[in-house]
DNA sequence: ACAGATGGGATAGTGGCACTATTCAATGAG
DNA sequence: CTCATTGAATAGTGCCACTATCCCATCTGT
């Protein structure tokens, strides 16, 4: 397959594709010559991923890079991989650790986490960039004037619980190391969408029920 | 309150300010004269929900504008109102009717809204952005090889549909319209990333668990 | 009264980022 | 043999959220 085709089959047009080569998101074909490179069907699995990170969950291409070089890393355990290209994701913002808001934050996440069992999440809580995050949303809220406390959490934290049972079921499904990470990517970022669109119109539904027309 | 009293309480720069004030995204301050303003409580939480939109949900500017438009409309019923403010939010991504993606996209979310019940979101879905994303994302999914069925979404449907009880319950202390059609927006689009942080470290807890180190 | 700060309006500039277009030389298909 | 294609290199585009600068009327503190 050469670039023309991968174009077409991908519907990404041909400057894009070199774009990618040149960032590293894509690896480069195999060289027949040397101006004619084969392209094979990981190759367009692979620009598809991207495609869907980029445009679908708004990734910057650096972070993509970065997410991918965790993906192909044979050298890591899966979980590790798994974990590293998680870990990749999230877009960096780091808590003030002296804000009160923080600081209340922090407390009732902790709490929350502590609460349904997720101790080992609170310890190594520090270097995960998820937890990081999670304290600084809740951080914004409370300045906004929309505080979560523990018993806001506690219930949001058991749901998402049982989604993530369903996310990994869906990611066992598929057998080789890389599918099964870029499962996990899928289900991290594609899957979002998803799962808001269903909440947003689960309340819509709750409040005409609750509220008429 | 004068301009520069906003600013440093909002810790957003003057000139950001006034670019909100241009782009119609916060009311005029009352005119002490020609050349002074005077600024109360209710700039300052507007301009944090603006803050809030524009940086943690990465909403665009014109969309923002749009949806306060609808938020400060108060010849609209508190339901509408909310319905419009969450309706001006998504990303708009139209869904090609024929592309067989799509097709089979929309069937298992019709299929999945009808076996929970939420046949009125069916019904009026063609006019729902929300039902629209959700079609795009799952067609999404679907090309890349991750296909959802309504056996898959279900479940999750299900659990979003307790989570936005939740949502509603948390709106419904809230007394004011304008509180509440606030409150709506944060919930919608603030407390995504809470939401989401909670699935992802649920992810990190459940990977481990069943993989270990 | 007067210097310096402050306000609003208008306009132009900046920086980041995801592309996109162009040019070039080497090559391959018809 | 000719024209399209390829990879590499480089420069340009378009969008967007700010950001900076002027201008000048008016207020504030002394």
């Amino acid at each position: 397959m050469r670039l023309s085709d991968l174009s077409e089959q991908s519907q990404v047009s041909i400057a894009t594709i070199k774009y990618y080569l040149r960032e590293g998101l894509l690896p480069p074909g195999h060289l027949v010559n040397t101006t004619q490179a084969d392209y094979d069907e990981s190759h367009l699995r692979r620009l598809r991923l991207v495609r869907a990170m980029v445009q679908v969950g708004r990734i910057p291409v650096a972070t993509v890079r970065e997410v991918l070089t965790q993906v192909d890393d044979e050298s890591l355990s899966r979980t590790i991989r798994l974990g590293a290209a998680l870990w990749a994701l999230p877009r960096p913002a780091e808590p003030e650790p002296e804000d009160p808001a923080v600081l209340a934050a922090r407390r009732e996440v902790d709490l929350t986490l502590a609460r349904i069992g997720w101790n080992d999440a609170a310890e190594i809580g520090e270097l995960s960039p998820i937890y990081r995050e999670l304290i600084t949303s809740v951080a914004t809220l409370n300045r906004l004037g929309y505080p979560l406390d523990a018993d806001d959490l506690t219930p949001y934290a058991e749901q998402m619980e049982q989604t993530a049972a369903h996310d990994l079921d869906r990611m066992e499904r598929h057998t080789t190391p890389v599918e099964q990470v870029e499962s996990a990517i899928v289900s991290a970022v594609l899957f979002e969408p998803v799962l808001l669109s269903l909440r947003r119109l689960a309340q819509e539904q709750e409040a005409t029920r609750r509220f008429g027309l």
